[in-house]
RNA sequence: UAACCGAGCCGAACGGCCGCGCGGUAUCACGCCGAAAGGUAUUACCGUGAGGAAAGUCCGGGCUUCACAGGGCAGGAUAACUGAUAACGUCAGCCGGAGGCGACUCCCGGGAAAGUGCAACAGAGAUAUACCGCCUGUCCGCAAGGGCAGGUAAGGGUGGAAAGGCGAGGUAAGAGCUCACCCGCCCCCACGGUAACGUGGGGGCGCUGUAAACCCUAUCCGAAGCAACACCGUAUGCGGAUCGUUUGCCCGACACAUAUCCGCGGGUGGCAUGACGCUUGCGCGUCGGAGCCGUGUGGCGACACACGGCACAGAUAGAUGGUCGUUUAAGACAGAACCCGGCUUACAGACUCGGUUACAGA
RNA sequence: GGCCCGUUGGUCAAGCGGUUCAAGACGCUAGCCUCUCACGCUGGAAACAUGGGUUCGAUUCCCGUACGGGUCA
């Protein structure tokens, strides 16, 4: 599943401040509503909304194999929540690993993942009915 | 059989489902973003896709830009010898030394006899020395003994180190003072070796340690590094903060202007075997490269040469993943960032070859 | 990615091949002072990142490792 990814530092230093947030054990979840988003979806060619996605992980949690990892085990965990749930567009999402991250199957973050979302308000789809008569 | 020594090699595999980067073909599409240069989507198929250390950045090169007549100083690096190599502080062989029963392993391995510095504490004394002791002379004293002058490094104790060791001669007492033997250093000769060096003979000498202290000798070194650099483009540029509107399940739509303040300068190549030629294209040919694999020849070896074959990651928030199953259980260290040759450091386990010692058997 | 630095009590830090050596300040702690606290005075505890090497001797010199920092578009 493709994204578009935040690399400016200043977008993640607004999602840290300004985010809605949700902080687990695999993962720490920033959300921002995205002021670009409407030009971005202009750029974008099928007119598309979508949401920009930033991995953080700190060298604290290992070396480059270790970090490499967790940003694959966190992106299969969000690909699962977009596929089964649906992920309301036009944010900023910074998602930012965890020292939990470490030697965990991509369920875990999944899960994780699912719950943090749900917190925020952010699913639509299934999900949301399940959130209702829960 | 057991305990070791050395060298090499691998470092999960297979299958199901869902995914990722790059290249190609088809599709989309004379579309979209951008001032331009330029960039780019959807889907399907095919190909391809991290390491032995990719790491640390400790050395050496390629490459690039700048500098450059020649010489010297300063600074840095290296240190037996012969070779290998593009080069090296690397590697091979060999010499010397150390360790091991042995296979074998280890050594920053020039010069302290050019000069300077330093050597705390202890000790009489640290590169020159007389504290105790020994001896001679002389004076005092009945004597024991003591004073003064001198000789002496054999003995004592201190120290990491006290001026070769041991025996004999010698002497008042002693001393390489003399001699034999041994040890070490320097010089010369002969033989062996390309050489370091080894063996033997002769002569001289007896010298503390430290150069990872200054230094001396010999050899080498222009500087910076892909964030280098080259090319294309170059506009009332771009981004952010402040004050907002609108949509609101999704899809979609508007306003994105003005003002103030702050910050920043685009893209492509280099760069993934390169260049050239032919071809719509697939591809083919030629040349180049410390490229990779195999075979042969030479060499003890590092390695060199010849022939044949091969094309093998190229990202830019950074691609190999997730999950399930099987293999006895999958589990170490760990992720390319311009490219090579080494070194150092980390590392679960698997395999191959050669060798040593001990025991047993034939 | 490249190129450079640094590491000494809890903190900031000086230091040199050796005895006096592991200064000094803040902090901590015990005692004195005071009716009590503060200030002040006296005393005390507490460290050379780590593994090797050179040396008679290393915190210092050399090599490796770990950690921390700076700088270059």
């Amino acid at each position: 599943m493709k994204f578009t990814a935040i690399r400016e530092n200043h977008l993640y230093q607004k999602a840290y401040h300004k985010g809605n947030r949700f902080v687990g054990q695999t993962v720490a979840v920033f959300v921002l509503r995205d002021r670009a988003a409407k030009r971005l979806m202009l750029a974008h060619p099928q007119k598309k909304y979508g949401n920009r996605i930033g991995l953080a992980v700190t060298k604290k949690l290992g070396g480059a194999v270790v970090r490499n990892r967790a940003k694959r085990v966190i992106r299969a965990g969000w690909q699962a929540v977009e596929r089964t749930d649906g992920v309301r567009t036009g944010y900023l999402i910074v998602l930012s690993a965890r020292p939990g991250i470490v030697g965990v199957k991509s369920w875990q973050v999944e899960q994780e993942l699912r719950y943090a979302l749900r917190r925020l308000d952010m699913l639509q789809g299934p999900a949301v009915s399940e959130n209702t008569n829960a």
